[in-house]
DNA sequence: ATTTATATTATTGTCGACAATCTTAAAATT
DNA sequence: AATTTTAAGATTGTCGACAATAATATAAAT
């Protein structure tokens, strides 16, 4: 009876997916200092599972970006310097208007009901002043066209993008305080998404994501959150 | 001193990235039949490496898309539907877009006379008559962009696609015998990335790839690479 | 004969131990 | 004192063994 007493999460059903999880979920709060090293046996006894359980869930995290794994030096948490976020941002974008032109003709009614719950939770994460909420509701509003899209291979490449966005915003939020999204700042977004304008929605993201990169830069200058060695 | 930075990506350091380089290749060889169990005692032993190193490697490949882990049943080897195909080749599309609108302004000379030869090396492999090898040769081709992009979330990404290409491309030849890329296929596309029209060479994008796509399907519509259980 | 239940086998999941490598500290040399 | 060498310790790489689960074969029941 060596099976975890880990309060049975919600996550998958074998050790190294909840270990994965729980991993992802610890870098995510922003407690580990950008570019830390992540020792094996110290994080396999925090977590309470072998090393070489903890090793699948960090070969997997290291293809998603969250750490970087240098052979026999060991795994760092990722860094976030100027050109990275620029390459998030423009990634994002580019990724972003595919699975718009991908489920545009697929939204109707029930959809675009959901897109619009997606965004009240956000607002009300907002209203109750719940920045980390707010994030994960901004990405889940995010993630709307991307599952709508019904592209497999969209939706797997975004998935693997939102965790180094998360990083980041929960970096943001730990440094400065406070920075979450503003409670206005979707509503083109929501318009242009139940219009019938496909170029006027690209055009948008265009902007959006701009916006959020121009946002994200000029914090950068005030205190930078990390570089590399 | 350390050689860590930018090492060529041949075959790593370690182990486990030999391993996942040989099993990659066992792969793309096509010996394999899509959707067929990978034994973990079986491979480890025919690679000659223990079960928790080939394991790593295979998390690698199944997050790629070559292989599919399913928990406590196994890892198979991927399989190729029209709904696959039609997603991979939407994506590389879409992706490839993306690529020479980041890789446009930063063609010189030198870049371009690389472009060439990749071109080049891939109507020797068609006149020598050496299908695997002109796959490899185009994928190469079209790494072009990606390369010069210096967007690494885009060369990853593209990295990612691409075994997923090449063991289509494999599945092809070995069941059709023959099905190499055209020699003249590519001339189009070498003209207009020497161009100075961006909007051309995306609109041929849409072409080249749609093309492509459409040869795949007419392809699976005589013979099933393979089918869903 | 078919279906269900049970036992057996095979395969995956997880672990702890040892080997290879890196890092750090101390010693030796200039 | 600074640099190089060497030794000690810490950390990662790899392995084989055992546990948990699935797949298969056998027996039992209808």
């Amino acid at each position: 009876m060596t099976r975890q007493a880990s309060s049975a999460e919600k996550s998958g059903d074998t050790l190294k997916d909840r270990t994965l999880e729980r991993l992802q979920k610890l870098i995510l709060t922003g407690d580990l200092e950008p570019g830390a090293k992540l020792l094996e046996t110290q994080v396999a006894t925090q977590l309470d599972v072998s090393r070489a359980t903890l090793r699948e869930a960090m070969v997997q995290l290291s293809e998603i970006g969250l750490l970087a794994y240098i052979p026999f030096r060991g795994t760092f948490l990722r860094t976030l310097d100027p050109v990275d976020l620029d390459e998030i941002y423009s990634f994002r974008t580019g990724l972003e208007k595919m699975a718009f032109q991908f489920c545009w003709d697929k939204r109707d009614l029930i959809s675009l009901a959901d897109l619009q719950m997606r965004n009240n939770r956000l607002c009300d994460c907002i209203s109750d002043n719940d920045p980390y909420g707010a994030i994960m509701a901004e990405m889940h509003l995010h993630s709307w066209c991307y599952e709508l899209s019904g592209h497999t291979l969209l939706l797997q490449s975004w998935g693997r993008l939102k965790p180094n966005l998360q990083f980041y915003f929960a970096m943001h939020q730990k440094a400065h305080g406070r920075g979450g999204p503003l409670r206005e700042s979707h509503d083109q977004y929501l318009q242009l998404a139940q219009g019938n304008s496909l170029d006027a929605m690209l055009n948008h993201l265009e902007d959006h994501m701009r916006q959020g990169l121009e946002n994200t830069m000029r914090f950068l200058k005030e205190r930078n959150v990390s570089q590399n060695a």
